[in-house]
DNA sequence: TCCCGTTCATCAAAATTCGTGATGGGACTT
DNA sequence: AAGTCCCATCACGAATTTTGATGAACGGGA
């Protein structure tokens, strides 16, 4: 039997993937640069093709890079899955965690509920804010692990799920045939730049009418048929229409969610937690690339 | 970071699950018994709890065992799929591969354009016949590699993919109304047990109307009406009626299908092909232990 | 343009890990 | 009861990996 890949490697090569440095990545797996540097010089001898491109100063996956870093990423995230399950309860600590208050809807139940059953050691303090502003505040140092929507300026992190997202509007309400579109959306909300675009593209008018950074003022906003909203599937509410893409309305890009650490936080209780919400609501684990042959 | 599990260990111990025993896993992996007895040891110290029971002389897996087990399978399956699309056609050697001629329809495609394609240079001498006797044949050396499905008689192979089985008829036609109920399928066809035992199950009249080892001759047969025949999903052909499950005749058990392999195929061009049949005809690697929490 | 800081590759030595072969004990067979 | 098969253990040696230092390439700032 051939030998098979080593997880560690792998994981290096994907630190460097989602961070774009190996100095940052070593970091990050706690090793040394020279150490990271070594690995992946292994990995590309065993696998006979270059993975990363140095160019310069920066670093970005090859073709064969690409291909790899999806498997290997799967790889990692059953191993977090075994290794959530299998962790005792022995690992004490308190995380700051982050999310967006649209989220927080859908990710608290499962971190109250099943994180702490099996962790109940681990205190995690939550606090919701824009994808945005979680992110200057992880710059800050007021954030240990934060889960964000991938803007338009595309900021490093691991990316663990795609949401579709959808146009929605109250039932039964006017304000989709309203001329300009009336929108409703969150002030920094990297959703917007999504929207905007494409009406823009489509050239449809619009204007923004109503804007918050609290989730639920958003919702009544489109339930009260103020606007018309864009929401990613998991935050859709009961009383709202789905908008099919058809209309005079463009389809929007997905979502992408992605978690990202502090400098500092890799290893032990961070690694619990980071595992546990991936193999929680990470959709990606599948079948995102299945025909190898096709690439 | 918490340093990731070893893939090697993992491998070992998948081994050992799949054929019972420290020391012909031990083989497969190219390693002596103490090894591998260790790098369990390792892998059990890691993850805090025993995964196999070594009672008296057999060995089996414990509850965290076969927690481990599906999802080291499936990291496995990624690694071999990354094998497979990095090795580049530089393996040499001729396979001796067994395949049920049922099974061959679907699989000589995959295998001929595929992996000729990326390993040119093995040749894979193909031979069809009924899953025992590919077993006999394996056994006396005579082949390499087999596919075969599991009969009542639990073989030791890799299960890497299982097929709802169908009752079939021909359309239109008066077998399925026919008393005793006409069968049609293969004489030592591991399947026929499994129709065999769920008709007296339910306390069915039937005889054996048709017999061959041949898939076409039972496929002519009941599309020429002659009987009643069960087939995989994957076997069933235009013209054939899937007979629903609640009429007279009872659900079938799943038909499960394992790669073998002789005690010297481990490595290399052997590797290169079972990886490449599991890559392209597993359906195992996905969503089938998903809720881990649960167990 | 010329530094200076940063980044990655490389090297030899050191440390760690891992596998081997021999040995022992327990269980099933005959 | 002897023989056989199987797994655990141990000490030693081999192979691999990490380290820390160093060098080379690049880019930004003055």
């Amino acid at each position: 039997m051939t030998a098979p890949l080593d997880l560690d490697q792998l994981q290096s090569f994907c630190a460097i993937a989602d961070c774009g440095s190996f100095t940052e990545a070593a970091r990050r797996v706690n090793k040394t640069q020279s150490a990271v540097s070594m690995q992946i010089k292994r990995l590309e001898e065993r696998l006979g093709h270059p993975l990363l491109s140095r160019d310069g100063r920066t670093v970005a996956l090859t073709e064969h890079g690409e291909a790899l870093y999806s498997r290997a990423r799967r790889m990692l995230r059953i191993n977090f899955e075994i290794m959530d399950h299998f962790s005792d309860g022995d690992l004490k600590g308190s995380i700051r965690f982050g999310v967006p208050d649209d989220y927080a809807v859908r990710l608290l139940p499962v971190i109250l509920s099943s994180f702490q059953r099996t962790h109940p050691k681990i205190v995690v303090d939550v606090r919701c804010q824009p994808s945005e502003e979680l992110l200057e505040g992880m710059k800050k140092g007021k954030y240990d692990l934060v889960v964000f929507t991938q803007g338009t300026n595309h900021e490093y992190g691991e990316l663990f799920r795609t949401e579709r997202m959808f146009w929605v509007a109250s039932h039964g309400g006017q304000a989709l045939s309203t001329e300009p579109l009336p929108l409703a959306g969150g002030l920094h909300c990297c959703w917007k730049d999504n929207a905007v675009e494409a009406l823009n593209r489509i050239g449809r008018d619009y204007r923004i009418a109503y804007t918050s950074s609290n989730a639920m003022a958003i919702a009544s906003a489109v339930l009260t048929d103020l606007a018309v909203g864009f929401l990613p599937e998991s935050a859709l509410q009961p009383g709202m229409r789905v908008i099919a893409e058809d209309r005079d309305l463009p389809r929007l890009r997905d979502a992408e969610i992605a978690i990202m650490r502090a400098s500092h936080a890799y290893g032990g209780i961070y690694d619990a937690l980071a595992s546990h919400i991936v193999a929680s609501m990470g959709n990606l684990d599948g079948r995102d690339a299945l025909p190898m042959a096709a690439e």
